[in-house]
DNA sequence: CTAAAGTGTAAGTCATTGCTTACGGTAAGT
DNA sequence: ACTTACCGTAAGCAATGACTTACACTTTAG
């Protein structure tokens, strides 16, 4: 829901792998498990993982189901480590400053 | 050493507690621990996830120990989620382009 | 209607990990 | 020199999590 489900996500290497495999095409379970070193239902349990992180959704397609990536998700992240980066930022300019103020 | 590790050291909330708080002002490790529901120890361990992932390094000053944020740890995660990001755009636009072609 | 394709879920197992207490080691103060 | 402050690490434990196999369900094809 948030970015922290996104960091919880994202921190196992093999949902990373689902997720950029995602990012470039969308794709059914099956056949992101063919390319994968784990079972299908692992697969399962990783789209799982990633949707209620809300980084992924699902449309049913037959008896399949397609799988992409949803941009709102990324984009909470991003914001994140966007705004946390100008944070940093901004505090180490004020540290300069505070260290430029006293030379005399 | 890269983004990945990054992740996986972020995808701890307590963790993200610790790293918030270095982004804000340098500590030293009981000062951390204070704020913090969990002991001392663990704040070390936490620092050593830390920073083997390059997230935060550590000078010595006295007895104590100052950590604060290692800002080209946090660059390389925001390019990571950046360049994702562009790519991700990129693809989306490809697909647009794609079913646009077709219409009659 | 029956069979097959495709998927989600339950149950169980093994490894990982976040936490604690206990200990050892270095730097500063008396 | 001896104590105190501050920290890292080892050992152990309980909880989480990633994986497997087995099963149930829905949709399309014949």
């Amino acid at each position: 829901m948030t970015y922290t489900d996104s960091f919880t996500a994202l921190a196992d290497p093999t949902r990373r792998l689902v997720f950029e495999k995602l990012a470039r095409t969308p794709s059914a379970v099956g056949q992101l498990a063919q390319d994968l070193p784990v079972s299908r239902p692992a697969v399962s349990q990783h789209l799982r993982v990633l949707s209620d992180a809300g980084l992924v959704v699902s449309t049913a397609q037959g008896t399949r189901r397609i799988y992409a990536i949803r941009k709102e998700g990324l984009a909470e992240l991003r914001d994140w480590v966007n705004g946390f980066w100008d944070d940093v930022l901004q505090d180490f300019s004020n540290e300069i400053d505070r260290l430029k103020g006293p030379i005399q």
